[in-house]
DNA sequence: CATAAATTTTAATCCTGATTAAAATAATGC
DNA sequence: GCATTATTTTAATCAGGATTAAAATTTATG
């Protein structure tokens, strides 16, 4: 219970240094960032950083957990708002892009992993792969009620993966634009899962 | 004339070098990597490097040179053994794929590009602009001859490139998983480009 | 072999940036 | 307004890592 009070009370200041670290992290690497420029972010003093965080690395860290959480969100509101695998594949890449194009959306480094100290790292790591595997899952459900084409699930997620994690590198607009890649990106990514050679014609389901 | 002696003379240890830093740059990150790192996967001192390069700036300066290098030869490469645009595409990723998936490509740290000075950073930003576009451009032919259905060039690029990108953040394997990658992945990235309703099926051309 | 050039190492130097401790300031409950 | 707690700053420490100069070693070449 004072849990939830000293969340909420942390939470406005905690969470815009974890945006801003995130950002940091995203445009200059881990190493690349100093705590100087993610407090200037915030109109502080790099040693004001400490007070939300025992040390530099639990910053990434926390960046990554948050990043999890709204990936899994995204997983999950997919595979509740979608029926075929393909649907549900179409609507986890939509979610994901929104968050990774959404300027205020809080992190997308996945990079970075080699910076984690051991056992966050392997945590991390055992998230990310858990996520890939329920992508994955997805793709095959969707071979198996035949609503994607046979392939190799294992490649094929991280090729749609790989061009989501990327969008940050290319994409630095704003909201109109981010609007425009949640909205053209998933059709893109989703094109080649199609099953074949279907006739055009009415689609008898 | 004396410039390509020294060159020859240099060749094999200058190699060496940039390819053990691209490998550590892709590992670590720019500022996540010592000069120790990379002169230690040589078997030399941290400041033996400097008697190669003028400084660390210049190391990924120079990995970023010679990935450009390979990445415009897959695109010549592919411009000149394809016909149709869809062919174009395809033969560029695999080539381009081929380089990255090659455990001894050089590099892809096309992350990277801010820790490179103002000049370099243009000149590199400049070279990838025009990478894109001359891809971007494959694409458009692509549309124009029918062998690729109608989409956002722009978006769509950034897609595949992204995905190819990404490849060495997951791919760390041998050689024949390299070599599966480098046949897997242009189909799967290519799949979505196909002008509607095409059987798959062997490709008589 | 002897000399010059090429290559690498040793041993500083020097700076940046993380981290810490103590002090100062702001906010809050009483 | 006072005491306590929350928040931030100042100032100092400290280590790592880039860079350099000089010395040592290896290699080529006559």
């Amino acid at each position: 219970m004072a849990q939830t009070a000293e969340d909420t009370r942390f939470a406005t200041q905690r969470d815009r240094l974890l945006k801003a670290a995130a950002r940091c992290f995203n445009e200059k690497g881990y190493s690349g960032t100093s705590l100087k420029d993610v407090a200037n972010h915030l109109g502080l003093t790099d040693a004001a950083i400490y007070y939300y965080v025992r040390n530099k690395e639990q910053l990434v860290y926390q960046c990554y957990l948050r990043a999890a959480e709204l990936g899994r969100e995204a997983l999950d509101r997919a595979l509740a708002d979608g029926t075929t695998g393909f649907e549900q594949a179409y609507l986890y890449i939509r979610y994901h892009v929104e968050i990774m194009a959404s300027v205020r959306g809080p992190v997308a480094i996945m990079s970075e992993i080699p910076s984690l100290q051991p056992e966050h790292r392997n945590e991390v790591l055992a998230i990310s792969r858990r996520h890939s595997r329920d992508f994955e899952a997805i793709l095959s459900r969707g071979i198996d009620d035949g609503s994607i084409a046979p392939c190799d699930v294992r490649m094929t997620g991280n090729a749609i993966m790989g061009a989501i994690n990327w969008i940050p590198k290319w994409f630095h607009g704003d909201a109109d634009m981010a609007e425009q890649i949640s909205r053209g990106f998933p059709d893109i990514l989703t094109r080649g899962l199609r099953p074949v050679p279907q006739p055009l014609g009415p689609d008898h389901s």
